[in-house]
DNA sequence: ATTTAACCCACTACAGCACTAGGTTATATC
DNA sequence: GATATAACCTAGTGCTGTAGTGGGTTAAAT
């Protein structure tokens, strides 16, 4: 498991997905503006995220992105997989010392703990992100808590 | 948060610590042997563990590494965090568009699953990790899981 | 026919990772 | 006290992955 930013940006770009997709397909350019990162960027990590069905694209004017799946469907796991593609080769010696041994011990845990994060965000989808985050605009409204999140209480918007 | 190849060195380092720490300190020489990681980066890493008070190093002949606290009192996380030093700055516009609306919603939204996660990697122990490894040896004991763990249960070891 | 926007590819600037190579200090041992 | 050990410190450096630029082409709506 690993947790970068370039994670970061596929998790971002799905909820953006998830919070605009209702009405008619989302740009790439759009998410580019929205999130501030660069349309090539973008394409690159959508060709990933394409590539294992997690978004579907729609060509010509008017186009742009679905979900490829509900976002109860699709979880933090999925995404950050789709874009990180690690490897993590394990290998093993043919004659080990036991410093090859202490290695396997210790890798081994790390693993175990590695296998537990990504059941961890397995379980968390796009959807429980969007809802959890709603939950809390009890009172106020979305502007609110915005308006809070970018610290414009006191000052004209 | 952050989840990186450096992130795992580090708690790689400390399981090792925690698991030959019994009989005296160890030195990153044997930690350098042990995991394969390059002593001079090994000492920038306990530089920092040894910052947070994660690490207690002892010098001269003989001397080396200990855990600084109980291996169930320091989290994945404390260790994780101490070499991984995210700052994070989320920046605010003084006048925000709709777009920087957007950023800010889904932003905030990944901020709720970093601290998911993190909160998740708090109430992991080394210890934990170290226990949890140890109750999958009830048959064979300590032997026979590494020997399973380096694919040499058929062949000469 | 034209425009839109997905889709594709090659190349590049940059940051952080991991290492190399030199030091200096403290301490145990002879 | 001389010596060896191993922590501790600093500067520099190659490498890998991030993020971006700049070109394309294809499919579909107007």
């Amino acid at each position: 498991m690993r947790l970068s930013t370039k994670g970061r940006y596929a998790v971002t770009a799905m909820l953006d997905l998830a919070l605009n997709g209702n009405d008619g397909p989302v740009t790439l350019a759009d998410i580019s503006e929205n999130q501030g990162i660069s349309l090539s960027y973008l394409e690159q990590l959508f060709a990933s995220l394409r590539a294992k069905g997690l978004v579907r694209g729609v060509r010509g004017p008017g186009g742009g992105y679905y979900l490829g799946r509900a976002a109860d469907e699709i979880s933090v796991a999925d995404v950050i997989c789709a874009v990180d593609e690690w490897v993590e080769l394990t290998r093993c010696n043919p004659r080990p010392s036991s410093a090859d041994i202490q290695r396997a011990m210790t890798h081994s845990l790390w693993d175990d703990l590695s296998q537990q994060i990504y059941i961890f965000l397995t379980d968390i989808s796009l959807e429980d992100l969007v809802r959890r985050g709603l939950e809390r605009e009890d009172r106020g409204g979305k502007g609110a808590k915005v308006a809070n999140l970018l610290g414009l209480n006191d000052q004209a918007a």
